[in-house]
DNA sequence: AGTGCTTTTTAGAACGATTCCAGTTGCAGT
DNA sequence: ACTGCAACTGGAATCGTTCTAAAAAGCACT
């Protein structure tokens, strides 16, 4: 059960990953989790907030955002043309449409990697990310 | 054997992928098979041509490498916050070093992935990437 | 509740990567 | 050579993101 979905009050998240729960991250999370899992982009985040009457600077999206990430309640995902952040921190691997730029989750059973390379000298391997590059039918 | 290192002429390699075989492609053909597998970035292989005496604008330089990619000459990779473009256009996967952004093949036997997901509906899969994500030992 | 210190928020400027634009050049087919 | 279309160019424009400096808000301690 993700913090997403749990019985913790959206103070008690904050506090529990080590942020500050000011009056704009108590908002922020609390959208967050009333739209469940899916992928922000900073401005669509923005829009979204901004559809609800309230009003954020840019760079406050930003900020917590990455603030978030680093906490561990968001995933980042750069790929393609703009930074996604993930509302499941769990791992998983996703689908990215080439058409809209946009990425979704794949559901259920994760594809596993196998056959794994030893990094470069003097690297450690953080993570694997597996992309399913897509684009719908009859495009292109 | 890519086309990087085969016996055409530049000249052929582009007519051959349906590029007209201007002054500039032929240049630009030229360094990249010099230079061998690697990974460019518009910014770094203008500065590399600079130093050779060949001056371009930028905007050929993304015009160009755009151009090779869709006429599947080179492998553009759009992880992080730059696009690569790898001059090795068979399948293979990456590091990704989060420290420098930089891009690297992995080299050797490819890892492979089970369990690949069905694609939502209406989309089509054109490939899979892995990426492994790297960081120097004892940074972060 | 008041004080002082630190973190967060903010608007707008700045920045870096990439694309667009409009004019020029140059290749290819008659 | 002539003509038409594709490619090249420099500079402006755009877009996503971060920086900056100042104001506001949280926090610990009285």
């Amino acid at each position: 059960m993700s913090w997403i979905a749990d019985g913790r009050t959206d103070e008690e998240i904050l506090k529990a990953h080590g942020l500050r729960p000011t009056r704009q991250r108590l908002d922020l999370v609390r959208v967050i989790r009333k739209g469940g899992r899916r992928h922000l982009t900073p401005e669509s985040f923005h829009r979204e907030l901004a559809e609800s009457g309230l009003k954020f600077s840019l760079a406050t999206i930003y900020n917590s955002l990455n603030s978030f990430t680093d906490a561990g309640l968001l995933r980042r995902i750069g790929f393609g043309d703009r930074t996604w952040f993930c509302t499941n921190p769990a791992p998983h691997h996703h689908f990215f449409d080439e058409g809209s730029g946009r990425i979704e989750d794949i559901p259920g059973d994760q594809p596993q990697v196998v056959g794994l390379p030893e990094p470069p000298d003097g690297m450690t391997v953080l993570g694997v990310e597996v992309i399913v590059r897509v684009k719908r039918e009859g495009v292109g």
